[in-house]
DNA sequence: AGCCTTTGACCAGCG
DNA sequence: TCGCTGGTCAAAGGC
């Protein structure tokens, strides 16, 4: 805001204070060059040396066709880094997408674009940002004047500063093609001799992908960048595409490795009629933060989407336009932030193990000014038939969607926060199987999936392949205990073997397939207990997300989620409609994790609790029914429903030690699920029984620890195992070893 | 029924 | 310790 340049996207709370673009700029085209960037002219000679030499140049990585290059700069610049292709099909690309997407004139914020110094192989050297429109893909903004005058200093006829061109309101196609300068004329000449078909906007994001994606980094061999983090901003919601965050990914801190790149910028798919071979140019994300730039399909659909959803109709209010990326994002938040303009809106991925998060923000007029994307998704887009899925309908889209490799997560899931563990995020992205991986989401999952992809250690690296790797890692957490991502198997499907790798990918497809059926692959465990407290705090964290009134019972239901990442169980409770004291808890879901470490003080207690009510499940789950056989249960897997009489979790607690202190079930193993799905139901007699540790038996008689059962509560038959000092995750494991499992349980 | 958005409140990090 | 700030939570209502 104030005192910031219009011109420039703030990202300074996610990126490091870095020097400005101009200092950038001038680092890389030599400083005596910079400041000529800040005129036309100037712009045109470098501009047509740097970013718009011819693709022969580009591709074949000698830089010395480069005019007026300092080594420096050279160096930086190599091809790829900020070349542009130009194809014969490329004409008014510029034009074509203000025509099609009718967005404004796109802003490129490089705000912290830093120094391409040498010294930017030192690993804790910052990598600046360059804040991309969503609108324009790199290639776009790297060819377009207005990426010149925005990021080298001048106020940008896009962007209503530039002086000779009168502001566009974002839908008038000639906005940038009218840029009076003969050298931008020269400029778009280039462009236009270039090959680039833009689809109509309509068209699926996978084909506007494409013609964003390809750079040609391809032929570059690896060398240094400097780190820039290319993340999306656009004016306009029509803006067709998306950020296309170009990450070249170093294989250390010392250089880079572009062979990621190389399929991103070799990406060129046929799509349909639509071809588009743009090239694009890779700009590096290493290091810069734990926030890497979404895949390119995905970028480019979220812009899409937003161009797609409904123009200037999404508006700041609602969040359609956040989830018209492909994916399905849950807004769960919206800040004014200080020195950004407009309200910031954060969204999460909606996908049950994807811990993808963007913050997007919006100009009042619903005209999305930036997106910042945190990880990667680690799984396909869902089809476009779901709810909120408005992603391209085009079935390459499936193809190209080759999770995003979630290893960078890692870096990013380090921390918290986003974009603070820029060194974890760095690591990962040098890691070499994070490389693979990353080239598979980050960058070479915008390349065609029939395209290997080479891996860093020269494996060709199949997108197809790209699923199961990027299936292994899956679980952030995971990820970021590990730190590395080579060998990330999921937390909750034990060893990521080929076949179970592809197992999971089938369910994977499967789940993002068949949204509606969850309830019924899920399996569902009733608990009631008879309690002054709701079954809130069973030691998980959940999100409450929704409630209702719901048929047959007059009080409400909430709706929870685990918040733990990875994990997809849900619960909802309401009162029972008979008793208002009882309290019923439906779980439904896979459980994969443990329950997770006290927050603060006032959770001490939570794992005891967990334990408690563990505990009280398991006897409960005793005294309720009697344990079938193994193979019994684990052939009468049904949906296991509060049975009307029987069949439920029963139990009568007393207030204890504060609203903590209800029931809790944990629900930490996944063998929970299979309680679910041992054929408990309504019209099910049998229930299994859990062997219960004498130690539940002994809670019991602990007031104090919040859980009393009734008398005449359940009976408590010890197990075998003589130890005491049950948590509450290995009572689980206990109760859940004992349980029917399912397959997958 | 399930999930979403809205929006004020809360929390944690930081100076 | 306090205030600021960004990020997240969560109640309520809408789709």
């Amino acid at each position: 805001m104030a005192g910031i340049d219009e011109n420039v996207a703030i990202i300074g709370d996610w990126v490091p204070p870095s020097p400005s673009p101009r200092a950038f700029f001038s680092a890389m085209l030599g400083d005596d060059t910079s400041l000529k960037l800040s005129s036309i002219p100037p712009v045109e000679n470098r501009g047509e040396g740097l970013f718009l030499r011819s693709e022969e140049q580009r591709t074949s990585g000698n830089t010395s066709d480069i005019k007026d290059v300092p080594p420096r700069g050279d160096q930086l610049m190599k091809p790829g880094s900020f070349s542009e292709q130009k194809s014969s099909s490329r004409g008014g690309l510029v034009e074509r997408i203000a025509a099609r997407a009718g967005f404004n004139a796109p802003r490129l914020n490089t705000e912290t674009i830093r120094s391409a110094d040498h010294s930017l192989n030192s690993s804790d050297v910052r990598s600046p940002y360059l804040t991309i429109p969503p609108g324009l893909s790199p290639t776009t903004l790297l060819d377009s004047p207005v990426f010149l005058s925005n990021s080298l200093v001048q106020p940008s006829p896009t962007t209503g500063k530039f002086p000779c061109v009168p502001f566009n309101d974002g839908r008038n196609p000639t906005m940038i093609s009218e840029a009076p300068d003969k050298n931008k004329d020269n400029f778009f000449e280039d462009i236009n001799s270039s090959s680039f078909a833009f689809p109509p906007v309509g068209e699926s994001g996978s084909s506007f992908f494409l013609g964003a994606s390809k750079m040609t980094c391809a032929t570059l061999p690896p060398q240094s960048f400097p780190n820039i983090e290319v993340s999306i901003q656009s004016q306009n919601p029509h803006q067709s595409q998306s950020v296309e965050p170009v990450n070249v990914h170093s294989q250390n801190k010392n250089s880079l490795n572009l062979q990621a790149d190389i399929c991103r910028s070799s990406t060129a798919r046929d799509n349909g009629s639509n071809t588009i071979t743009t090239d694009r140019r890779v700009f590096d994300t290493v290091g810069v933060s734990t926030e890497h730039s979404p895949p390119l399909d995905e970028q480019q659909q979220d812009e899409e989407g937003d161009q797609r959803g409904s123009g200037d109709s999404i508006g700041t209010g609602g969040g359609s336009a956040s989830s018209e990326d492909g994916y399905n994002w849950r807004k769960y938040g919206q800040k004014q932030v200080k020195g950004s303009e407009y309200p910031r809106s954060y969204y999460k991925c909606t996908h049950p193990n994807c811990q993808v998060k963007k913050k997007v923000e919006r100009s009042h007029e619903g005209h999305i000014t930036k997106i910042i994307y945190r990880t990667h998704h680690n799984h396909p887009k869902p089809p476009p038939n779901r709810r909120s899925a408005l992603g391209s309908s085009n079935p390459l889209d499936m193809q190209l969607d080759i999770p995003e490799q979630t290893g960078s997560q890692g870096g990013a899931d380090g921390d918290p926060l986003w974009g603070i563990t820029q060194k974890g995020a760095a690591a990962d992205w040098r890691n070499d199987n994070i490389e693979v991986t990353s080239s598979a989401s980050g960058g070479p999952e915008y390349c065609n999936p029939s395209t290997t992809l080479p891996a860093h250690n020269g494996t060709p690296f199949e997108s197809g392949d790209a699923v199961d790797a990027s299936s292994t890692f899956s679980n952030d957490e995971d990820e970021d205990d590990r730190g590395t991502h080579g060998s990330v198997s999921l937390g909750y499907d034990g060893e990521g073997d080929e076949s179970e790798s592809k197992r999971r990918k089938i369910e994977a497809y499967a789940t993002e397939m068949s949204g509606a059926t969850r309830a019924i692959r899920e399996p569902r465990v009733v608990v009631q207990t008879t309690s002054e407290v709701d079954i809130l705090d069973d030691g998980y964290r959940w999100r409450k997300y929704g409630q209702k009134v719901v048929k047959g019972n007059p009080n409400p239901r909430s709706y929870y989620k685990c918040t733990n990442a990875g994990c997809t169980v849900r619960k909802h409770v309401e009162r029972a409609s008979h008793d208002l004291k009882s309290v019923i808890t439906t779980y439904e879901g896979k459980h994969n994790h443990d329950v997770p470490a006290a927050r603060n003080s006032s959770h001490v207690n939570s794992g005891a609790s967990s334990n408690v009510t563990a505990q009280a499940a398991a006897a409960v789950v005793q005294n309720h029914v009697h344990r079938p056989e193994r193979s019994q249960v684990h052939n009468s897997m049904a949906r296991f429903e509060r049975p009307p009489s029987y069949g439920s979790f029963n139990l009568t607690g007393r207030q204890q030690m504060g609203p903590s202190h209800g029931f809790s079930f944990g629900m930490n193993q996944p063998g929970l699920a299979s309680l679910a799905m041992a054929g408990l139901g309504s019209g099910q007699p049998k229930m299994p029984v859990l062997p219960v540790h004498p130690y539940i038996a002994q809670q019991r008689q602990v007031n104090g620890m919040g859980f009393m059962l009734p008398k005449g509560e359940p009976k408590v038959e010890p197990i075998s195992e003589p130890a005491l000092n049950l948590s509450n995750s290995s009572l689980y494991q206990q109760l859940m070893s004992r349980m029917p499992l399912g397959p997958h349980m």
